[in-house]
DNA sequence: TCTCTTCAGTAACTTAAGTTACTGAGAAAA
DNA sequence: TTTTCTCAGTAACTTAAGTTACTGAAGAGA
């Protein structure tokens, strides 16, 4: 893992930087550096707190999460000229997925401040909100995508009661939601026979403490006690 | 279905919009109108042209993605002051997924263009185009999460195979991928044994042409022809 | 050349979850 | 009030896909 400069012409080939000027440019790339991953070298994981952007300049980026069983979700394979971590920038500062070299690759390095200070000083407050916005829909999505290929039914449906009555009210513990089986099912992937199976289960752990016809009222803090 | 004028205070509650000053504002107010939505009517469908931007002002909107097959899959529930459709506008400018009011809605509608005129005019070059790199990765992650929750392990091969190829070599037909099965189960959610099983039955099916220790060769043809 | 390691192939088995096919309860409509 | 919907509950069954547990082949490294 050794350092070279002249990192220019690499972020040149990066649509949202291309359009800056030269001056601009080399203020990002000083800081800027480039190194190399063996094959199978981690880059970083998805907790570990953001300090560079990346660019891949030649080889394979492999981003992907990991499951509490050590299952392993691909969410997206980079080549040469693709970028990555800044939907993070503007969320919780974490990775938030995990990236190994799929073959000895390069990769120029930028620290994440220093992009983010280009980005707030060349975009406008509104820009800068509809990015914002964008970025929690990709977390959205892939907490989604990580939840349908990891957990079960159960978990599931665990977490989106969780959500569900987070949304409907965060300082209570006991929540009535007016959602029925079909909804549960569809935001969760599955079919309104295993939500009734799965509900029925939760109910006899008093987990669902009332349900009736239309709606159902869950217990926060159990609920987030079976969250794996 | 009625409309009512008067949209500007409920524009004000959309981050992006908030920080426009008055004039501006009133713009993109004179173009908006209020529409109200009966509980399970539909606001558009996934295949329609994108024309307008939703906001909510009361009420709950699903949006929901539909398999084949006829199953749903939510992707979001939205609430008062969310707002929707944002990122088709910088794609394919098709809605890409579906809208559904789950109960008698309130919704302010922007017509599209407007909504991407006022963008275009208050946000750099710069910042459209981190943009549009974000609303690509909306895009992928919604696929990501439709194919994960819709179809089976077989045709999520089928089509990691098909991206793959299409790839590395957008021109040839007949294209090597260097690529373990343990990286194709963890592009598809799924694990090694099962990749085996089925590429096995695509070798019969002579989709997948050859194959060794390191890689092997398919058919982009045959692959796009089994998919569903 | 000879291990050692990594990856692919396979079979037998288990199980989660989807399917089919009902019944019944409660709300809304007539 | 009666009928008609819509939604929930349930049981029996089927099946896709995950698990366990091997064997063998091909490269990589010593």
């Amino acid at each position: 893992m050794k350092s070279i400069p002249e990192t220019i012409p690499d972020l040149r080939t990066l649509p949202c930087l291309s359009v800056l000027k030269e001056d601009e440019l080399s203020l990002i790339g000083e800081q800027a550096h480039v190194s190399t991953f063996l094959k199978n070298e981690i880059l970083f994981r998805e907790t570990d707190p953001l300090t560079f952007i990346f660019i891949v300049k030649t080889g394979r980026i492999k981003l992907f999460k990991t499951s509490h069983e050590g299952r392993e979700l691909t969410i997206k394979l980079l080549g040469p000229h693709e970028y990555f971590c800044c939907a993070p920038l503007y969320l919780d500062g974490k990775y938030s997925v995990s990236a190994m070299a799929m073959e000895d690759s390069a990769v120029v390095m930028i620290p994440s401040k220093d992009f983010k200070e280009i980005i707030s000083v060349s975009v406008s407050e509104i820009g800068l909100r509809v990015i914002r916005g964008l970025c929690s829909k990709i977390k959205y999505l892939s907490v989604l995508a990580e939840n349908l290929s990891f957990k079960d039914v159960e978990q599931r449906i665990i977490f989106a009661l969780s959500r569900l009555a987070e949304e409907k009210s965060p300082d209570n513990n006991i929540v009535s939601l007016a959602v029925s089986h079909q909804d549960i099912a569809s935001m969760t992937g599955t079919v309104r026979e295993v939500v009734s199976r799965t509900m029925m289960k939760l109910k006899k752990e008093k987990v669902i403490v009332d349900s009736s016809a239309r709606g159902f009222t869950v217990d926060k803090e159990k609920l987030s006690r079976l969250l794996k």
